[in-house]
DNA sequence: CAAAACCTGTATCAAAAATTCCAGAATAAG
DNA sequence: CTTATTCTGGAATTTTTGATACAGGTTTTG
């Protein structure tokens, strides 16, 4: 590597925004170093060198190469400084609000997040309270058999979504939307059986038409989608909605999986008797494997 | 001084308020080591025992006395409670403006939400511009073949991320992570490719064998994991962690969506030329069937 | 493909820090 | 005023912590 690359900025404000910027000049272990104390930062770097070290995944000596490329006389200085840093900041309550303000570097995913945030606060403020209630009740009751489903993109979220509940509660499965993997269960399907369903625009024909089946059966529909509302709200007895637009091409499916996260937490607090004998059985099986 | 005097209180919220009420029970240098501590709380107690001593005016060895008064083990226990406290002070911003009022309806799903929210916020603050732009790069590179791998859970972001960057550009596909599945396909690994894997916490070993059967034949690794950091990250030339903790029995994976979304957005964009005829013959095919 | 440069961890050492001991000073009680 | 108790700081001790030298291993370069 050149010296030049060793160089480190100076006209940084804060430690933490120096060691983005010259991020890419660092070693791997460096980079680990670096990576840990900005997760957790300052307090990653207030511990003694040898917790930090051991955080990183790597050595003493590589700790204290890393604050010395940084500048500093040893690691007391630099940990005088994070302190002086933190103390400033702390004193000062305005600065917290708005902390690192964007620079050039990467307004895509900073400008991504604003967007997506926005998405989360109005998804929870446009669900009714006893509509979400209402699902966790539903997905609670253990004699109950849970059915997963989504389109091209949200099958994604029916996948994690069922390999949570999964764990928690027995009867969970995922069915794959295309009409040729569900025919046949169909039959199976009735009056003891939730669908759950994700879908938003670009509504998905397999999915609708598979909702429609079920429903006409007997089964349950739970519905996520967006605010426009897939076909499927139509035979869906509960429907969660969740905002998606993003500046990008594609829609964001954060608000769909936060609600799915709601529920999982919900469940899992509600079902806690019976599900933690469960999580602990898993996490022993994972061991023997 | 009698017995009754030397208990000190023990519900009170913060160590200052505990030594605020226990003042009076004070000797006169531990009544000097209090006032020292109160008025740059808690930083005048995160020097050393001689600094410390030293502003306030009195001997080391009084100020032992003092925080074994205040039941602590030993200086570095009395430190390590200092800097817990600020860290829970200083990263609850979001308990701070949205106190306790939330009613009754839906706390469960508002609280969650934050919670998310704050994970995001923090997601994007500790990525490097620098490591996500590379990334984009590095996926927008066409001769590249893409393979998306993830866990247990995070398979299914690895599906998402599979699904989207199909569409956008070709050589893109999902691994499984059982080594059944990909033993066979890992001869064909080389320089040309790239495997963005997802791994969080309760990192999976199959996962991990993967990447790093993949990196020694020269492939090169994205990892998208915690802030822990999977083990994967020693072997991945780009490592992007995602805060994942909630106020739940299981992770938030929000983080790891959002960074997901957003390089699909920032890849879509940069290879708009070639996507946009791609996106559109999909949309037409679909129409077909 | 060989050589050089570089990165990283182990083992070791030195320094600094926390802690304990004890004697003297201050204070309170008798 | 004397004595007992408590408080305090200097100095010694022990533990912890930060720093360094060196060698194995990796990557880069020619």
């Amino acid at each position: 590597m050149s010296d030049r690359a060793r160089t480190i900025s100076t006209d940084a404000s804060s430690l933490a925004e120096r060691i983005r910027n010259d991020m890419q000049s660092f070693t791997p272990s460096e980079k680990r170093a670096a990576h840990v104390l900005l997760s957790h930062y300052p307090f990653a770097g207030l511990d003694t060198v040898a917790e930090f070290a051991a955080r990183a995944g790597i050595s003493a000596p590589s700790v204290l190469r890393f604050v010395t490329r940084l500048g500093f006389g040893g690691f007391p200085d630099f940990q005088k400084h994070l302190r002086e840093e933190l103390e400033a900041q702390l004193l000062s309550p305005l600065a917290k609000a708005h902390p690192p303000a964007r620079g050039h570097g990467a307004p895509a995913l900073a400008s991504f997040a604003d967007a997506v945030a926005a998405n989360l606060r109005a998804t929870v403020e446009n669900i009714a309270p006893a509509e979400f209630d209402s699902v966790v009740t539903l997905l609670s009751e253990q004699r109950r058999h849970l059915h997963f489903t989504g389109g091209r993109f949200t099958g994604a979220l029916a996948r994690y979504a069922e390999s949570h509940f999964r764990i928690v509660r027995s009867h969970v499965d995922f069915i794959d939307g295309q009409p040729a993997h569900w025919r046949d269960r169909m039959i199976e399907i009735g009056r003891k059986d939730v669908i759950v369903a994700y879908d938003i625009r670009r509504y998905q024909e397999d999915v609708i038409a598979l909702c429609e089946t079920a429903a006409k059966q007997g089964a349950t529909v739970v519905l996520l989608t967006d605010p426009w509302l897939s076909p499927i709200a139509r035979v869906a007895s509960h429907v969660l909605p969740a905002h998606v637009t993003a500046p990008s091409n594609w829609d964001s499916s954060a608000g769909l999986l936060l609600l799915t996260e709601a529920l999982i937490a919900a469940v899992t607090k509600r079902l806690w008797n019976s599900a933690k004998p469960r999580m602990e059985a898993v996490e022993r099986l994972r061991g023997k494997l």
